[in-house]
DNA sequence: TGGTATATGCCGACGGTCGGTATATGCTGC
DNA sequence: GCAGCATATACCGACCGTCGGCATATACCA
């Protein structure tokens, strides 16, 4: 799962949330650091539909524009729960290296 | 940064390798799941080489074989360092959700 | 002799994201 | 009044990284 996919899923975590309300939750998540483009926030939610992870929850329309809610299905969760599940065992292998590797070469500047 | 790449740079965060030596380590790492096609992993090499973030470490001939030993960089080292601490920032904002998800709808099977 | 493992590398195809554009409305500032 | 920006959905071509297959070559085992 690509790290947009991944965010898009954790923005729907929190809350049923329509498009434009999942691309500011991202980019506060991230610290302003990922902005989803429109075109990518719209394919991955057609795409998430269509794997069945994602489903459209209700749609509103407020001040004359149309608001599509989306919200995880129990398969959603699970994905997302899994990816994390990898995601937190990756970091901790990688950090377990790299720390070995300061305590080797860290110290000596070599 | 994709996983491959991610992948990548934490085999060769643990000591200098060659690139079916990368492929193996991959493997190992993330349980079998992960096992890296010949073409997504020598083309990975040639882009984090061209970016800086590995280098070349040595080259040796065993059994007639030419093997090409790949070490980080410190910018490589960095670049690694980074990803990892982002990759379990966003884990942690997940997995948060996920929780709380399961404190307000888990136990009512609503 | 054929199959697997080691080892590097090229190639076309594909999927997901990027960047731009279209459409439409409301708010703010000049 | 109107330009510019934020909101909101959606389509499109371009691009990049990965996939999957293939080529090359050697060693080992059945």
């Amino acid at each position: 799962m690509n790290e947009p996919t991944f965010l898009i899923l954790t923005a729907l975590a929190g809350e049923s949330r329509h498009g434009y309300a999942v691309i500011e939750d991202v980019e506060q998540m991230t610290g302003g650091r990922v902005r989803l483009r429109a075109g990518t926030l719209y394919a991955a939610l057609d795409r998430l539909r269509g794997e069945g992870l994602i489903e459209v929850d209700r749609e509103e329309v407020v001040q004359s524009r149309l608001r599509r809610y989306y919200r995880l299905t129990g398969a959603g969760e699970q994905s997302l729960q899994t990816e994390t599940d990898r995601l937190r065992a990756q970091a901790t292998i990688a950090e377990g290296r790299l720390r070995a590797r300061r305590t080797n070469f860290g110290g000596a500047t070599a």
